[in-house]
DNA sequence: TTTCAAAGTGTATTTTTTACACTAAGTTTG
DNA sequence: CAAACTTAGTGTAAAAAATACACTTTGAAA
């Protein structure tokens, strides 16, 4: 019955009517989609988080960390409404996003602070909301993050410290995480976590942090360097207190003519 | 314009209290789950195909074939949303359904024929729908197909054969042959597609077909003997007009034993 | 000049993958 | 009833891949 009340009568018609309504008349009510956006600093593991506030500048109390996610406009693309979600709220733009999936538990929303946040927020707190999962992996030194729309404070959270998130986030989060190790199981994509120019060592620690593995440091290397997918550049690193290590690129242009089926990575 | 009056005005108002409309109310306009079922029949892999129909009888041409999928209801999950879709078109039940991906192309359903069906049969034929896929293996003779719901006809379609379907249908199997391929290679799964006692060399067609590809007859039985998985019973085929082949199991303890990590199944 | 920290390098062993061809057993056909 | 047909069932050798493992080098900092 409530339900029903707020689809058709009286509330909803004032809702679509005011400022808010214009905006959210566009907006899909039942979907969203949220980002896990992961980085490397070189030793941890990084995870981009939003503390939300209110549209509008009304001030609850709530520093709940959250994914950056909105709900979707009608007539826009899921991986579109990704990236525009996310460049709203955090500035990154120009990404690549990739589906993990759709969350779509009935109570993903009712926890009491989800809740009061959404009853500030959205027009249709109410609505039952799927949500999709995309990730990206980004070198976090290649984008300068600040914080828009209801994002109040942007993160960079180690991912082993993450604690409890907003809504089913920690979920989303932990199926992210899954579909990373496999992708870097089976597709050089570490690369997209480090600047152009890395050195195998980086490399190797991206690895051991993503995997929680210990994985044999000359074994690594040969492996590594026998792809044919990353080449020595001249350049050596500077300024650190020891040997520096060459510096190394990885070339798209090899991978893209390797029969994808069954190539493992390392 | 024209999206807003279907929220807010006399035709939704009236829809919500015809019988339809009491259907309609706990369904969720915004998202749909539809189902990819294959099968085996020995030789070729089956898709589960639905001709469908209008509710209510209206009888408009339509031979469209499409996936089994509806709108979900709103306070059921997704997997539950793709259970009782497929047992209410199909009769399959007690099946396990995995999430292929979530679907959201702006205009998925917009195709002359999809949307004179919409038109006919949902509520809000112009809302944005994104549909959830799902997956399933089963053994086709375990289960008895019946056509209900709109499903006017049900038809197991080899999936080489598979023309032009409904929606974004072939986009979502085209995903979902996909998914199965890369779980097949990882995961002791064929054995969904056949009878609980089964030959090598009915697993070695299987792979064979679905992998699209020609495996070494001696090496795969020994590879598959070696996973643990599969123990011989003391029977043989019968009826078959050269020499019999003993009979295999799958033993799921095997495989729960067995850690799932970088688990390559053949 | 010594110490520290990471860079860089090769080999032997084991395991896994691959390629490959004949005999066995039951049914059907002539 | 013998021959032909069809699939079942079996082993080995060679190649490739994965693993385990320890010392020297280089530059900065103390």
């Amino acid at each position: 019955m409530k339900k029903i009340a707020n689809f058709t009568t009286q509330k909803w018609k004032i809702m679509s009517e005011s400022i808010k309504g214009k905006y959210e008349i566009r907006t899909n009510p039942n979907v969203s989609v949220d980002c896990v956006v992961f980085g490397f600093d070189g030793t941890e593991l990084k995870v981009l988080l939003v503390q939300r506030v209110l549209r509008d500048n009304l001030d609850i109390e709530d520093d709940t960390l959250v994914l950056p996610g909105d709900l979707i406009i009608d007539d826009e693309d899921l991986d579109e409404a990704a990236s525009r979600i996310l460049r709203r709220l955090t500035g990154i733009k120009n990404i690549f996003l990739e589906q993990v999936g759709a969350f779509g538990s009935p109570d993903r929303l009712s926890k009491e602070r989800d809740r009061e946040w959404l009853e500030a927020v959205r027009v249709r707190p109410e609505a039952r909301v799927i949500t999709i999962g995309y990730f990206a992996l980004i070198n976090i030194q290649n984008y300068k993050i600040r914080p828009a729309g209801f994002a109040k404070h942007l993160e960079w959270r180690d991912y082993h410290t993450v604690e409890e998130l907003g809504f089913d986030h920690n979920e989303i989060l932990n199926c992210a995480i899954l579909k990373l190790r496999d992708k870097l199981y089976r597709e050089p994509i570490g690369f997209k976590l480090l600047p152009a120019k890395f050195s195998l060592h980086q490399l190797y620690t991206l690895y051991n942090e993503i995997m929680d593995a210990e994985i044999d440091r000359r074994n690594f290397r040969r492996r590594m360097l026998k792809t044919g997918f990353i080449k020595e550049t001249d350049e050596y690193q500077e300024g650190v207190p020891h040997k520096p290590a060459r510096l190394y690129t990885f070339v798209q242009k090899e991978f893209e003519n390797v029969s994808k089926n069954n190539f493992k990575f390392y």
